[in-house]
Order: structure tokens, then sequence, then C-alpha cells
DNA sequence: TTCATTTGTTACCTCGAGGTACCTACAGCA
DNA sequence: TGCTGTAGGTACCTCGAGGTAACAAATGAA
């Protein structure tokens, strides 16, 4: 039955063999990689390859606010997913760009993206099958 | 700079190459993934090896609510991830059980997850860090 | 007759995500 | 003397996730 491979099992025992708080820590880093933006704002970041301008970054990820790009951006930030660089200018400067972590965890994301992206068709079809 | 090896143009190709129905679709579809109780669902699912019960699942989820597990499983089931049958018993009897699509999603998420729970400690550091 | 069982549904609550809109600070420029 | 541009902060709003608690429906058991 189980067809793919996985062991759940070894997962399992991974988070039995992590504190509470690492636990829950781990848990915490997935649902925020699938937040609003999240994704979105590190890939144009991994696209740039090097630093980005704030503005930039609001133009690319194409509908963001202000507001929730900041935000995002402190949080990767925390999670040592990007880094942030001000300058002491006026008007003011600020710089972001991916860190090796970051990056990493793109990697990880990648495949999860493709095999969705190209399966969109039988989701589609289950959803007719449900709906109708 | 590109030191993973990934080719978002690539995934950026696939998305241009969809209708924004189907765009949006495999945006929503790794939203749902990540929302609170879909993933430990569909595990719970997989680790049974087949059919099971309403109350069985909402044992195995530890913590989740009548409400959520009910949402949830709805969910999975429009997106064809889980399959439902209902028995016309009393007391009512209704049985859940994976399906090849959801498995196959499963395998996708499984390296992400191994790799969250093995770099905890790189995400504790960088907030330490950022938060003293 | 009354109660337990099982799978939901519904009303009501709280909390946080995310949007819009407006404010600052300061130098340069017309 | 305003006006512009940059990176944010903040107030206020709406919307949905998710929790608890109560109820339904029908049958077999006490």
């Amino acid at each position: 039955m189980k067809k793919t491979g996985i062991d759940w099992g070894e997962v399992n025992a991974t988070c039995d063999a992590m504190s509470p708080e690492e636990d829950s820590l781990a848990r915490t880093i997935v649902t925020q990689m699938a937040e609003k933006w999240t994704l979105w704002t590190m890939a144009v970041l991994a696209e740039a390859g090097g630093p980005m301008r704030f503005s930039r970054v609001l133009e690319q990820v194409e509908g963001v606010s202000q507001k929730s790009l900041t935000k995002t951006l402190r949080q990767l930030e925390r999670d040592g997913l990007v880094t942030r660089e001000a300058f002491a200018e006026v008007p003011p400067r600020v710089e972001y760009a991916i860190t090796e972590l970051g990056m990493e965890m793109l990697a990880q994301v990648h495949p999860l993206w493709v095999w969705a992206s190209a399966n969109v068709k039988r989701f589609v079809e289950a959803r007719e099958r449900y709906d109708g």
C-alpha cells in the first residue's frame, strides 16, 4: 500500500528525537514558507542574483502591499533566509539578498512546486468530479 | 550565484504556459497543503495503509477538533487526495483512505520536511542572532 | 423508556493575515 | 517655498481559520 516508498516512520523518528520547541519550530518553518508572499519574495531575490533594493522587490512581487512585504522580509531575515543591509543615506537605501540557507530551502521546495504545476489537470478533474 | 542549480526560469515558464485559473490553482494546492491539519491528516491515512473511520483519524491527529477535521477531509476529498465512503448504518460509519494522488503529493513533501527537521538548529541560531 | 453511539452541522467567539490610507524624515531640485 | 523620492510605521478595516459547545438522527441496549 505504501507505493511511494515513503517511510513516514523515519520522519516521525526524526521528530521524536527533537525537543518540543524544535519540533514546533520545524512546523513553523514549513507553515511560514507557505504564507502568501514568502516563496515569491525568495524566488525574486534568488533570480536577481544579488542585492536588491526594497522598492525593486516591491515591483517584482506583483500585488504585494508595502506593509506585507516589510513583514515578510523581516521574518525571512529573522530566520536567516535573507540578509538586510541599510545605508545611512537620504533618501534611505536598504538592500536585501538571499542567503545560502534560503537557496537551500528553495532547492527543497522546487520539486514540489514543479510537481504541483505539472499535475494541475488532475486536481481540476477531481474537483469537477466532486462539484458536478 | 545560483549555487543550488535551481532554474527558476523553468518554473516561471511552466507557470506562464498555464491559464490564470490553473496558475492560481497550483498556488492554492500548495497553500492548502500547508494548512494546519492537512499534512498530518494525510500522513495518518498513509501510515494506516488502508481505510480508516472518522473517529480513528480524530484520535490519531492529536489536537484537531471535529469541525476542523471534517473541513480538512472535505477539502482533501474534493482535490482527489483522499476517498470517502459512507455506509448506511446506525450508528453511521464513514471510511477515509488516501489516494494514489495523495501518496504522490506526500512523496513530494517528504524531502522538504526531512530537510526542515534536519536544519532546525540553523534556524534556531539565526533567530538567536536576530533577537539577541 | 431512556441512554449511548457516530458523524456531522450550526452558532458564536477569538485571533491573526493582509489590505488601504495616511504619516514621518530629510536632502535635492525647481 | 514647496514638491519628490525612499523605507517604513501605524490606525483601521475585512475576512477567514480554527476553537468550543450544543444539537440532530436513528437504532440497539439497559
